[in-house]
Formats: C-alpha cells, structure tokens, sequence
DNA sequence: TTATTATCCGAGTCATCGCTCAGTTTTTGT
DNA sequence: ACAAAAACTGAGCGATGACTCGGATAATAA
C-alpha cells in the first residue's frame, strides 16, 4: 500500500470499455464485488475472489480497474448516480410542502429498496476520496430546491439565509434516513417516520398558511 | 479470514491487564492505533506497524488483543463512553427547550473537539458488531430522556408517541451532526447550524408557550 | 485478407499480514 | 529470599493478497 505520488486516477477506470463484451465484463465485476460485499464482507472481497465469483480472469479485472478501491468507488459511484435519480425524479413537486413530502418518501423509498448494499457500502468500504462523488446526491440537488423554495418564499416562515436553511433540510432527511437504516431499520418503512419527518420539517420551514 | 465458529470474544480483549504497566501497554497501542488511523489509514495501520508505533512488542499486543479488530471496536467502544459521558454531563437541563439545547451543543462539542478521531472511525473503520456498542451513546440516553419529557408533557405540542419522538429527535440530532462533520466541518462550530437546529427541534416538540 | 486494435487469460511473483511460541524479565505474594 | 504469576520479547512461519506479464483470442478496419 505505497503511495508514491498521489495518483489520481487511483480510484477511477483505467480505460473506458469500448466493445460490448467489455462493458460486460466490467458490469459483472462490479456486479460480483456487490454480491461478495453483501453476503460476505469488505475485506472477504478480495480481487481475486471477486474475478472469480465474476467469472473473468484476473487479468481482465485489471485490464479495467486499477485495484480492489477502484472497484468500489466505481460501485459507490454507480449507487450515487441511481439515488440522485431515484429522488430527482417525476413528478416535479408543486409547492414545498409537496417538495419535502417527495424528498423524504423518495428517498427513504430508494434506501430500503437497496437496503442490503446500501447498508454495507456505509458501513464496510472505507471513504476513499470522500469529496469526489459522495455529493453527487445533494450537489445538485440543493441549489435547484433552494431557487425552488426562493420562488416560493411567500409560503414560508422568515428565514435570513434560505440557502443555508435548504442545505440543512436536506442533510436533515439524507442523515436521518441513512441513520435509521443502519441502527433501526424495522422503522425505515414505517408510516410513523415518514410523516414525523414531514411533520418535523414543514413546521420548521412553512408558515402557517401553507 | 476464516470464521470458524462465530467467536463472541473477537472483539473483546484477551484478558484484563492486572498491572499498570499492562493497563499503559494497552493504552499505548489503543493511542498508537487512533494515531495511524488519522495520519495514515485504517488499512495501513497492521498490527506490526501499530505495536511498533505503541513501542511494545507484536507479543505484547496479542497478549491482550485477539487481533485488529478488537483493537478498534475497544478504541471505538472507548470513544463511545466518552461521547456519552460528555451528553449526560452537568446540568442537568429543568425543562424541555433547555434539554434541547443541551443535547445539540454538547454533542457539536464533542464531535468537533475529537473531529480526526471521530471522522475516521466513522468513515474508515468497518462496524463491525455493530449492536454492541454502537447504541451506546443512544441506548441510556433515549429512554432517560423519554421520562423526562414525559414528566414535561404540558410543555410539548400533542404527539401520541412520546417515545418514538424522544427517539427520532435524538437521531436527527446525532445523525445531522455527523453529517455535518463528514461533509460540511466547516459548518459544524456555526451559531448558525446550533440555532437553527435547535430551533428546528423545539418547533417541532413544544408548544407555543414553552 | 490482413493489419491493427481491443479483450481476455491465469500461472506465478513478491510483499505483507496476522499471529505463535519458546524463552526472558519484572512484579507480587509469602 | 524465593516461588509463582504476570508481563514482555521478537524471530519467523504459513497464508494470502494485490498485481504483472507474456501470450492467446476475438473484433474491427483497411
């Protein structure tokens, strides 16, 4: 585990699949890795067992990924990618209370659809290069719910920095529902913590009215 | 990493240090681990180089760690004891709004006055055995908490589950906090992340009046 | 067809890791 | 002072893991 020179490219593809087969290939890769990291462990999956259970050699594993890491941030960036879908998606809500009914059901509904593998890439594979793509969730969406919200002002309490208000709103909801998933997930389901949450955040952010 | 018949003891020490010198060699290796950890990795930080790093000899170490893991879950348990010493600590709060207030800004200051430590146990090190110790800061904390808002209940709007409100603003609270610390540290000292959460909270359990 | 590029293969290398054990030193108890 | 218990030592073993490389096979292009 040298480091010589802080490659970046540590943690990315080593080359982009061109052929068919190839991106079959890589699919089963991380496919297999998945599979191990939630029937065995993090550190049970390793590069030869999961070319294995993949059914590529290992020489072609690492055609593609540079390292065992490699293959997980890949896993994690896909994940991300499926989860910001998963909550951006139809139908555009109308008003915020409608936003933030979406965004709490939305999300706790891709949470414990994916609950297995989402519970062990938070709570076994480590956070190589945190920064990268672990905001890809909240990267775009908080800027496009502030403008949201800015254009509904009218429908919510006062508040002197709406843009700070919506970053913590939605770190509210991402942080409690990841919360609940891994320490108590006989609750994720639940009615009772949805419409708590909802609860919870429409009194904070809405005046009366709405 | 061959489990052969699910040892309980795995995670736990050896046996107990009798001597001071034992108890110093056992905090030794438990400082020299926390330190690599921040400095370096999880994955870097191998017995060897953890026992070197502790100046003891790898004997010593096994003498009272049946390996790696245990060497983490007994810093983490060690932490957790500190985390829940530093939320229960004088004064006890005498009403609600106080309670909350209590809960945010000790737990802000705990996270932030060990923010390396915490951040790399939190995002490095696997849960492993993760009902053990991991509710440790929650599990006295919730239902001691319960009683006391029970005993308030004039003060609180109408909720028909105390409990399971006790129990989700506690997550919420310690969830966000750790968000914020993993992702956004900057924030974390803020008057304006305190406040707002507070304020966030109290909206939501009290009354008007209180 | 033929050249070129892309993909795949897997035995084998090398480093490292977790861990033991036979023996020494230190402390404690009488 | 002496024995027993507790603590410490570190060379070295067995296992495994990440990763390479020389070469085979398949797809694409000219």
């Amino acid at each position: 585990m040298q480091m010589t020179h802080t490659e970046k490219q540590r943690y990315q593809l080593r080359k982009q699949p061109k052929q068919a087969r190839a991106r079959a290939t890589v699919q089963a890769v991380l496919d297999a890795a998945a599979q191990i990291l939630v029937t065995r462990s993090y550190s049970d999956a390793s590069t030869n067992v999961i070319a294995e259970r993949a059914g590529v050699s290992i020489g072609s594993l690492y055609e593609y990924f540079p390292g065992k890491e490699a293959i997980f941030a890949e896993l994690r960036r896909r994940e991300g990618i499926k989860h910001y879908r998963s909550i951006t998606r139809e139908p555009r809500p109308s008003n915020p209370r409608d936003m933030l009914r979406h965004l709490v059901t939305q999300h706790v509904q891709f949470v414990s659809s994916n609950l297995a593998l989402y519970v062990a890439l938070e709570t076994e594979v480590p956070r190589f290069a945190i920064a990268e793509q672990e905001m890809a969730v909240l990267a775009d969406y908080v800027p496009q719910s502030n403008a949201f919200l800015q254009t509904h002002r009218e429908q919510l309490r006062p508040h002197n920095n709406i843009a700070f208000i919506t970053e913590l709103l939605m770190r509210v909801v991402t942080a409690t529902v990841n919360d609940y998933a891994l320490r108590a997930p006989e609750y994720l389901r639940s009615e009772e913590l949805t419409e708590s949450l909802i609860d919870l955040l429409s009194r904070y952010l809405l005046n009366e009215a709405a």
